[in-house]
DNA sequence: CGGCAATACTG
DNA sequence: CAGTAT
DNA sequence: GCCG
């Protein structure tokens, strides 16, 4: 786990200096500018200074969506410090690194020199931070419908005002709400694993299935499950699979009365405009379930819920599926970012050129990085999100 | 001043 | 289409 | 908000 390699162009940086005075003077400023170029561990060096700045992003996620330019832009200068492999002890350091301006200057500034920073004090504080973080923890209620109910409503601060203000309208969601917020540990995510694999090998055996996103990147205490599924050297074999499945789980009551909050099914139903020459997608097959993972005697003394993602993919793309679902989110955006630079359009779904519109097989992860002329960074290295 | 990842589902 | 989600 |  040395936090030592990265850049994927050029001339590798110096490993053992540990002291920031003898680095190369130019340090900061090579950081390599997209985080698929760059290990980004966790915790990072400037893990303190990340937390200090941590507010001032999710004040603007929630304010405005993740998509604005303000989001962005603070989720990528953070993303930098993340992969930052030295600590940041001086201004001018900072003001080096790519994608940190003027404005998030003053901040590093401020806790340079304060340890910390009033701005994220005072967000963390405000009514308006603290109402909106927990109403959005409700699925299908994000930044537009939160800051609309704050405003509009001023007796809607929590989800138990919700319940009184708006019956019935989220009583879908709120059923499992509770369980769903809570974390598990990966022997958990392993466990569900299990159960949805014995379910497919009824279907379909032979199956290969990996569990992605945060649980890949190592993370002890996990979200939500990730499971992807393909048939090594078997194409075609993966399709309708998914619906199959779905309704297995489902009378095997692993899946709860409307517990199949979507589904996005190739092949059988509205294909309507999906353009298969632009979007790749027709080798994807997903499912977003609530799982109830039933109670034991030993480890669980009742039933709990928990949200499982379920997708199929193509062995031809698999690569490219084990990547997209990996994360972490700025990681995905840089990669994608990357690829485009390279005129390749990259997805969970494949790689395609741009020039030819041809299709660029990639079955292992590293296939896709050597697609993409990057350095491998393993999952646990992908941690550029604060 | 334009661009910022990209795509799918819901209502 | 806007909003939410991955 | 930051960059080219």
């Amino acid at each position: 786990m040395a936090p030592d390699r990265h850049q994927s162009h050029g001339s590798r940086s110096p490993t053992s200096i540990r002291s920031t005075r003898s680095i190369s003077p130019s340090a900061f400023a090579e950081l390599p500018q997209l985080a698929c170029q760059r290990a980004s561990p966790r915790p990072c060096v400037n893990h303190e200074l990340v937390q200090a700045l941590k507010p001032l992003r999710d004040e603007r996620f929630l304010l405005y969506g993740t998509q604005t330019k303000e989001s962005i832009s603070y989720a990528t200068a953070i993303s930098c410090i993340i992969g930052c492999p030295l600590k940041i002890e001086t201004v001018e350091q900072a003001k080096q690194l790519h994608k940190v301006g003027a404005k998030l200057l003053l901040k590093i500034e401020e806790w340079l020199k304060t340890g910390r920073i009033q701005k994220s004090i005072d967000i963390l504080k405000s009514p308006r931070y603290i109402a909106l973080k927990e109403l959005t923890t409700l699925h299908g209620l994000g930044p537009k419908k939160a800051n609309e109910l704050y405003d509009s409503n001023p007796s809607v601060r929590t989800i138990e005002q919700l319940k009184i203000a708006e019956p019935g309208r989220w009583d879908k969601m709120l059923q499992w709400h509770d369980d769903l917020q809570l974390k598990m540990p990966r022997s958990e995510a392993e466990s569900i694993l299990e159960f949805v694999r014995i379910q497919l090998e009824r279907i379909e055996p032979g199956a290969h299935m990996i569990l992605a996103g945060s649980y890949r990147r190592g993370k002890t205490e996990i979200g939500d499950v990730d499971i992807l599924v393909t048939y090594p050297h078997e194409d075609g074999k993966e399709r309708n699979i998914l619906t199959k499945l779905i309704h297995r789980l489902e009378e095997k009551g692993l899946i709860p009365e409307d517990g199949c909050l979507q589904a996005s099914m190739a092949g059988s139903n509205r294909t309507t405009t999906t353009n298969k020459e632009a979007t790749l997608m027709d080798s994807l097959d997903r499912a977003f379930v609530i799982f109830r993972l039933p109670a034991n005697t030993t480890t669980r003394p009742r039933d709990i819920f928990r949200r499982v993602d379920i997708v199929v993919s193509c062995w031809a793309s698999w690569g490219s599926a084990v990547v997209g679902w990996t994360g972490s989110t700025q990681f995905e955006r840089d990669l994608r970012q990357h690829a485009q630079n390279l005129n390749i359009k990259f997805d969970s779904g494949g790689m395609r050129d741009l020039h030819t519109s041809a299709v660029i097989p990639a079955l292992t992860e590293k296939d896709v990085f050597r697609v993409l002329k990057l350095d491998y960074i393993p999952p646990h290295l992908r941690w550029a999100d604060p």
